[in-house]
DNA sequence: CCTCCACAGGAAGCGCAGGAGT
DNA sequence: ACTCCTGCGCTTCCTGTGGAGG
């Protein structure tokens, strides 16, 4: 007979004491470094302990900067504090991007017997104003990845508008964002209430996320399993990137699994193997939720960058730099040999501004030594695993 | 100094799809 | 069923920029 190893596994005796701890959603009692926006924040939401409307505000930052989990914690805070009279709702829009699913979601917090998504938007709408009204609520909406909202315009404008015709109640919005670009193409009216109060969320430095990784390791994992240079050389290689938390606890969980199933010890070996393991994950996982032309886009960067193509800086420095208009080249005789679509090369500057917000290239400004205003494109990953994937994608 | 190059990125507009209104 | 409207993806056109070269 097969034994169970569902059994077994439980059985084994593991370097995890608490495996959720070490999951970038887990929210720990104390949030550190992360004190005096929270702070701020508080003081600012401070109206609603007292049944008055706070100001808007709007978060903005890098991912795994601690902006959702500072707004969790201090929702978790304020619904210990004063229950029942603030409703504070969390979503986050990826999952309701439109208007319409924002305020279904919400009317649903206030009457979760019933499900109003089928109804009319104006009907969704008016029910959402009455109930509030009727209870008397102070509402506080939470809306995480906001540039994910389609009609947000619409959407904020109904929301902060509803304050005027509410008689008791009130209606505040916390907008949460790491795209830079979006506050640009936001209606004024729609930008200026969003962003009464605006935090600025920085990252951390490599200091503060070791502390970060020693708070989760300690709770997390075996005493014996980890060690300070472990985590030292985490949280370098995660500084070094960008100063993503997220990132960070995501290198320190494959490595502890990594260490769980052959040795013991998180160790350098076992790191750098789970970096590039991570690492090829993130590339397939952005790859493939890529369109096709911006697949396209990526692969001639790559193959340029894989090629010792790129140009030859006048210093003799053998960077292998790529400028746009060489990309773009490379990137019309991809179309061919595909046989796709192609863009116009202002779009696929577009398109190379967005692979950059992905994080799959870094570009800079034109440097010394090469005449006139292009940007210098480097991959952000390795050529090799971009390629190789990239040409599973296309066929 | 002016001009040109090789771009960056804004503005306008176009065709299309899909939803709302009638 | 039909118009109307609107957002989206994209093209075309345009202005701005900073070093290279005359």
């Amino acid at each position: 007979m097969n034994k169970n190893l569902f059994l077994d596994m439980v059985e084994k005796d593991s370097i995890f004491v608490d495996r959720n701890v070490l999951l970038p959603s887990y929210l720990p009692e104390k949030l550190l470094f992360r004190d005096e926006e929270i702070k701020q924040m508080a003081e600012t939401l401070k109206p609603l302990m007292f049944d008055s409307r706070p100001s808007n505000m709007f978060l903005y930052g890098k991912t795994g900067t601690g902006k959702t989990s500072s707004i969790k914690h201090l929702f978790k805070q304020i619904e210990e504090a004063k229950k029942e009279e603030i409703a504070a709702i969390y979503l986050n829009c990826s999952n309701y991007n439109s208007k319409y699913k924002v305020n279904c979601r919400i009317l649903k917090e206030f009457d979760s017997e019933k499900d109003f998504v089928g109804f009319s938007a104006s009907f969704v709408f008016e029910k959402l104003i009455d109930l509030v009204e009727k209870r008397g609520k102070q509402l506080l909406v939470c809306l995480d990845e906001i540039d994910k909202v389609k009609d947000l315009d619409d959407l904020v404008y109904g929301l902060t508008r509803a304050n005027d015709e509410l008689k008791k109640g009130s209606i505040t919005v916390v907008g949460i964002s790491n795209n830079a670009f979006f506050k640009d193409k936001l209606d004024p009216r729609t930008k200026s209430s969003l962003m009464e109060k605006e935090f600025v969320f920085k990252p951390y430095n490599a200091n503060e996320l070791k502390e970060i990784l020693n708070d989760r390791a300690s709770n997390g994992l075996r005493k014996e399993s980890f060690s300070e240079s472990a985590l030292s050389l985490i949280s370098a290689l995660s500084a070094k990137q960008a100063g993503d938390a997220r990132t960070a606890l995501m290198l320190l969980l494959k490595s502890a699994e990594l260490a769980d199933k052959n040795g013991r010890m998180i160790n350098e070996e076992t790191i750098m193997k789970a970096r590039k393991d991570a690492e090829k994950e993130i590339i397939m996982h952005l790859i493939s939720a890529l369109p096709e032309q911006q697949q396209l886009v990526l692969m001639a960067v790559a193959l340029l960058a894989k090629d010792k193509k790129g140009v030859q800086k006048l210093d003799g420095n053998k960077e292998r730099l790529i400028y746009s208009g060489e990309a773009f080249e490379e990137y019309i005789r991809l179309t061919k040999e595909y046989s796709a679509g192609k863009v116009s090369m202002r779009w696929f500057r577009e398109y190379l501004n967005e692979l950059e917000l992905y994080g799959l290239i870094t570009m800079n400004g034109s440097s010394k030594g090469f005449k006139g205003q292009t940007r210098f494109i480097n991959l952000g990953f390795n050529s090799n695993e971009i390629i190789e994937t990239l040409e599973k994608e296309l066929n």
